[in-house]
DNA sequence: GTTGACATCAATGTATACAGTTTATAAAAC
DNA sequence: GTTTTATAAACTGTATACATTGATGTCAAC
């Protein structure tokens, strides 16, 4: 039950690290700290995002972090309720549902597409990137496999050339990294890391069919190992008479 | 030049309809009536969008339209220059091949699935929508024709039940509407009707890969319709020596 | 007459102040 | 003891003020 049951104020002093002082460009920075903090279970979802809290932490003013809180709300990672503020989002399971069939759709295309183009070169980085992923599951460095496991959708997209696919693609990796944490996947990195495996291996033969085949199921795959515990399933169960 | 350049208070812009004074949620309303003026081209690629002049025409303080800029620059729908302020954004030809790529991936799948799960009273929507078009069309109605024709394609996302899907296909229709207007399409509308209409009809026979080739076909022949001719290939035609 | 430097000006980036709303707290009535 | 209501604190939404950076125009030097 992920239920962060924040009553108290939740005390975002020791979950957001705080950046350095200098003015220029800091919205960025405050954008890419919350996102971090939210892949990486820091905040959990439903967390209140007071303005004042964080523009103290990171020395701004509410102006910088309203940027920052807006910026996020667009890639879905926050919820801004009017004169309520921001939360972090908590994707219901229909969302989780269309957000992964989004990406099965675009990712079995880019997998056909990308088999038909792709070079020896880049199937070369591509087993590097399996390596790195190897690496990581290997000595449990779980915030490094979870960034390695998602990075490889987006250097599938970047390798067909095109930057406007590849940032598409990693909105909706954002939101699925809150939807698997949300719902507490139980799919093994091993299991992961080796179904990528097998669409490198179709890739390398150009068997566009396979490759798009491979990438559709590993993404349903993915999907299956959500867990389907919401908040209102807890609390129904919870408050059961007995 | 479209320049708004209202010094005066109370003279209402030209290129942009000002909104009603009421402060709640007018930051949408500065979003829409931009977007449209850039859709209906009262505002061309490159125009500058100086904050003071756009604050003064629909009545609010900069800080709003600053959120208004911010978001249409997600949308990409206008370019943010450090220092320098927005302008409407200026698409490079590669962008628009992306775009049309990602469509192409997005919108073929979209078909396919679609056409085996389509009820008959959805194709009778189509089909309804397919009117409208005609009709516009018929009475020479621009504005309505284009967003008619473009929305024909959010209307087949929505049939999916998929409304992140939704979406994102918004999005890249507008990218796609800023477009063909910088590089002046030479699509007739009667030939996107008419490839809207076989469409459908591959739909209603449940045809998936005929409805996922002329999709892609269809989206193809409006890319191949797009005359190369951006600011800079002027210039640099222009400029050279006799 | 052209070029370069300097001053002025306008526009952006950030911070702060103020108004309106929500939420928490506490007292009072039932 | 529970519910209701009133007060107060906190937070958000918007506007305005200040600082900083890029642009423009003028003037002097060559």
């Amino acid at each position: 039950m992920p239920r962060p049951a924040a009553s108290t104020q939740p005390g975002p002093a020791d979950s957001i690290r705080p950046a350095r002082g200098e003015g220029g460009g800091s919205t960025v920075q405050i954008v890419e700290a919350i996102t971090t903090a939210i892949i990486e279970r820091r905040l959990m979802p439903g967390t209140r995002l007071a303005e004042q809290s964080i523009a103290e932490i990171f020395g701004v003013s509410r102006t910088i972090v309203r940027q920052a809180l807006n910026q996020l709300s667009r890639d879905r990672l926050v919820t801004l309720e009017p004169s309520r503020g921001a939360s972090v989002a908590t994707p219901s399971v229909e969302e989780a549902r269309q957000v992964y069939e989004t990406r099965s759709m675009l990712e079995g295309e880019l997998a056909r597409r990308l088999s038909q183009c792709i070079t020896d070169a880049q199937v070369a980085q591509l087993r590097r990137h399996l390596q790195e992923e190897r690496d990581a599951i290997r000595r449990t460095d779980v915030p490094g496999r979870t960034r390695l496991l998602a990075d490889f959708h987006v250097v599938l997209a970047r390798l067909l050339g095109n930057e406007v696919l590849a940032e598409l693609l990693g909105d909706l990796l954002s939101r699925s990294s809150l939807i698997s944490l949300m719902y507490q996947s139980s799919m093994s990195a091993d299991q992961s890391q080796a179904e990528h495996v097998a669409i490198v291996d179709a890739l390398e033969r150009r068997d566009a069919a396979s490759a798009a085949r491979l990438m559709t199921e590993h993404i349903a795959s993915v999907e299956r190992n959500l867990r389907p515990v919401g908040h209102s399933v807890d609390l129904a169960a919870v408050l059961r008479p007995p």
